[in-house]
DNA sequence: CCCCGATGTTACAAAATGTTATATACTGTT
DNA sequence: AACAGTATATAACATTTTGTAACATCGGGG
């Protein structure tokens, strides 16, 4: 790349390490959702290489998600994980494609759950998942669990009991539990619930 | 190639990445229901052909619906996500594993729809459709259809309209119209349902 | 001096985009 | 209803853009 200066490797007035100039990226990204490579050569008036390099390793943290032509924060990553043979980190099964569970650690690193049960009694003993998607009974959207409303022991029976169905609105949860009964329940509640629960039955033996 | 003002191929500065253009395109369809093809070409400044693939690819997610001339949000969410890539023989999109119609000939040679809609449409139309299964919506069994319960116009949207969904028994039908509304039928009921709805649209003239 | 990491350069394959031509659906007129 | 005219959608093709890999260059530290 050869500019005013002139000499195509010319480097010495680099106003960036890599570190700042990721930081920089990130803090872009927050503020634009997504941004072009040829953007951000531009910005930080690097060679294509070596923002392609920076997107790498940003990826690899998982604070990105590289897509082509550029990126986007990986919160905002459509959702379109293939629903491969995947176990249960709960409870072994095989994760249905109707009550999956995504959980996320801090770190990024991530699992499946067969079933909100189980999603959330994994939330419950271990902090490190800061985040988790479940899957919609109604419309088989992911949602934030944490926005998710519940019902819990209906008719409709899943993997493990009792039956926790996920639905986006408690409108939605309560008109389907009009005709399969069950106790509708915010994120919280579950919680609380399911602790309850495991418990009762630790004591019982 | 043409230079000066009219370059055919001119794409220099393009200001977004198509995962961004589409996050915008979605932005907007939240906003307003619906968006022209002409209008998008001038917001984004792309041309009808980029917008289109834009659509496709946003169609393919299950997030919009394409319609002539435009795009309009899928609304209440159309059930979503193909497990595999497989197009309704009836109207073309991938089929969702929700709403998954299986057909089989009396040569045995297969085929299949997204939805009960498009399933009992084809079946109407081929009498070489011997057997079909479908899948039931709250179970995700696949069961014969001739056997299942619908329920039709609920407000639960599918990808076909009006919307039909399908159960193991009229019993769970009726309970889910409880909630979301909708006629429960037999089957018999849907073929002459949609061959009325059907021969209305045709014979308007 | 040579090694090492970071960066730039180049080359090439893959994807995206625009253009054109053609098929399809709408519109309005008779 | 039939027709022509218009708009939109799709397909095929040419060109541009982008991603990746391989190699070259710079600068610092032993």
């Amino acid at each position: 790349m050869v500019d005013e200066e002139g000499k195509p490797h010319s480097r010495k007035e680099r106003s960036l390490i890599p570190a700042g100039r990721q930081a920089k990226i990130l803090g872009w990204l927050e503020a634009q959702g997504s941004l072009s490579v040829q953007e951000l050569q531009k910005r930080l008036a690097v060679s294509h290489m070596t923002v392609h390099r920076d997107l790498t390793s940003l990826e690899r943290l998982g604070a990105v998600r590289k897509v082509r032509g550029g990126v986007i924060l990986a919160t905002e990553a459509p959702i379109v994980h293939a629903n491969r043979e995947q176990q249960c980190h709960h409870c072994g099964m095989l994760v249905p494609f109707r009550s999956e569970v995504q959980l996320t650690t801090s770190q990024k690193r991530k699992f499946s759950a067969c079933c909100p049960h189980c999603g959330i009694m994994m939330m419950t003993q271990e902090p490190e998942f800061a985040y988790a998607l479940a899957r919609d009974f109604l419309h088989s959207r992911m949602i934030s669990i944490l926005e998710a409303s519940f019902l819990v022991g209906s008719a409709v029976q899943t993997c493990c009991m009792p039956s926790i169905l996920c639905f986006t609105t408690a409108d939605e949860a309560v008109k389907f539990q009009k005709g399969f009964g069950g106790q509708v329940m915010e994120f919280d509640h579950v919680w609380t619930f399911l602790l309850e629960t495991h418990l009762k039955d630790h004591s019982k033996d």
